[in-house]
DNA sequence: TTAGGGTTAG
């Protein structure tokens, strides 16, 4: 059955995120032979000539978050003479490492394809993601002309590595700014962990012109991201804030999208009004592995571990696939409801059950487990056995295990670990001092503040606080 | 056909 280069590009645009069907189309192009160039061909017109570059532009687009794979078709048409042109790019550099991209950017170079924002917009955020700031900068610089999908990239390049102020200045200077720009500075600030600024920048958003006079309208992410801020404070008055956003959004939003309601359950989850949390869950239409994720760890932390673990089930029930996130909420709440065998089961069969492989946050919380239940020993082999080298967190749960169950000879041998370690983390060095001070082991515990004070580990000095509410 | 912002763990 042969198809036309026209019908088969349009296929391929439709099944771009169906990857099985990207196989069956890509095999159809390759046998009606619509990748080879013709230059010569008598009767070619324009458009067949280019036939071969959008078909391969297509099928690059679509096999773009496996790297290799559109690489190894971007060498095919280079070897087949199909021209790369500016849609070419931006997929494949998407998903290139810098080592690759580098390379990439000189080919655009060479063809004279920097004139076309869309590609030094990508070659920016490829430099911005890889914390090459300087090399970012400069493609910005060297673009002659205002464009806001740029401005907006760089504003992502300053937030994302750490130079806020010098966003805040681009963004002032900016001629004009859209939904991305002001959700661009509200989520710069929260990942530079200032979360206030954040909520005040959405608060500068709400009352500026571009929003007052409809030229701007926050969106899903706008919300999700000073949610996210809120929720990542504590106290009444981060509640009441994103109370007040929720509000906004029930008076102006149509739907609860997922992304939004995931960082409303968020939300409410970690402030511990989870009545509310299910409330968002249940008015929500869509739910992804996510929304579950999100309501799983606010009932794990807030005392609800049993109910947290009939959620996982009713998820499994929806044919939705767990994720890593997902695995350390139920091992959390298995940690914190005593489910010992439940959990140590779920370990043990993550990788066989879901092909999740144990990262260092599951063995923090299998330790966890064990060392709440006083299975020391148990805790101390996986500890052992561990595929990579525990980090403080992981050890930290382990001590604390020890020092419950007065088990100073375990405590030790890991201790030593976490020396040759020399993490930065004093609280677990001092906790295993106090251990052997508890059990009035006193040339121990001298011996370890001195190993402490040579390891160059200072302690931070405790304190109390009052806090009026 | 191609660019820029987003949720979930600890």
């Amino acid at each position: 059955m042969s198809y036309s280069g026209e019908f088969l590009l349009q296929l391929t645009q439709r099944c771009k995120k169906l990857p099985k069907q990207m196989k069956q189309i890509h095999s159809l192009i390759i046998t009606n032979g619509h990748l080879l160039h013709h230059p010569n061909a008598p009767s070619s017109s324009l458009s067949d000539q280019w036939m071969p570059t959008l078909l391969y532009n297509a099928l690059i687009s679509g096999y773009h978050i496996h790297n290799h794979k559109a690489l190894l078709l971007f060498t095919h048409m280079l070897a087949n003479q199909a021209p790369p042109n500016s849609y070419t790019f931006p997929p494949l550099l998407k998903s290139s490492s810098l080592p690759l991209g580098t390379i990439l950017h000189s080919q655009t170079l060479k063809r004279g394809l920097l004139s076309d924002p869309f590609i030094p917009s990508t070659l920016l955020a490829l430099y911005a993601r890889n914390y090459f700031l300087p090399h970012a900068r400069r493609v910005f610089e060297e673009f002659p002309m205002f464009c806001i999908a740029m401005c907006n990239a760089m504003l992502n390049a300053f937030s994302i590595n750490g130079h806020m102020e010098a966003a805040v200045a681009l963004f002032e200077r900016m001629p004009q700014r859209d939904v991305f720009s002001w959700t661009t500075v509200v989520n710069g600030f929260a990942l530079n962990g200032k979360f206030g600024a954040s909520i005040r920048f959405f608060g500068k958003m709400m009352s500026h012109k571009d929003v007052v006079q409809c030229l701007v309208k926050p969106n899903e992410a706008t919300y999700a991201c000073v949610l996210s801020s809120c929720a990542n404070l504590y106290g009444q008055a981060a509640l009441d804030c994103g109370k007040q956003i929720h509000g906004y959004v029930v008076m102006n939003e149509a739907k609860l999208g997922v992304i939004l309601g995931t960082s409303l359950i968020n939300l409410y989850g970690k402030m511990g009004s989870l009545s509310n949390a299910e409330k968002v869950f249940r008015a929500m239409c869509v739910r992804e592995v996510c929304t579950w994720n999100a309501m799983i760890s606010s009932l794990a932390s807030h005392g609800r571990e049993k109910e947290a673990l009939d959620m996982f089930e009713k998820m499994k029930l929806h044919v939705l696939k767990p994720n890593s996130i997902t695995l350390v909420a139920v091992l959390t709440a298995c940690a914190r409801g005593n489910f010992v065998k439940e959990g140590l089961e779920l370990f043990r069969s993550m990788w066989h059950d879901f092909g999740i492989e144990p990262i260092m946050k599951h063995y923090g919380c299998v330790i966890d487990l064990l060392g709440r239940a006083g299975h020391v020993e148990e805790a101390a082999e996986i500890v052992r056995n561990m595929p990579f080298q525990p980090d403080a967190s992981v050890l930290g749960a382990f001590l604390g295990a020890c020092r419950i169950h007065g088990a100073i000879e375990l405590g030790e041998e890991i201790a030593n670990k976490m020396l040759k370690l020399k993490t930065q983390h004093c609280g677990q060095y001092v906790l295993l001092s106090s251990m052997n001070a508890e059990k009035e082991r006193w040339d121990h515990a001298a011996d370890l503040r001195r190993e402490i004070m040579e390891a160059g580990i200072q302690k931070i000095p405790a304190y109390s606080m009052v806090h009026w509410t």
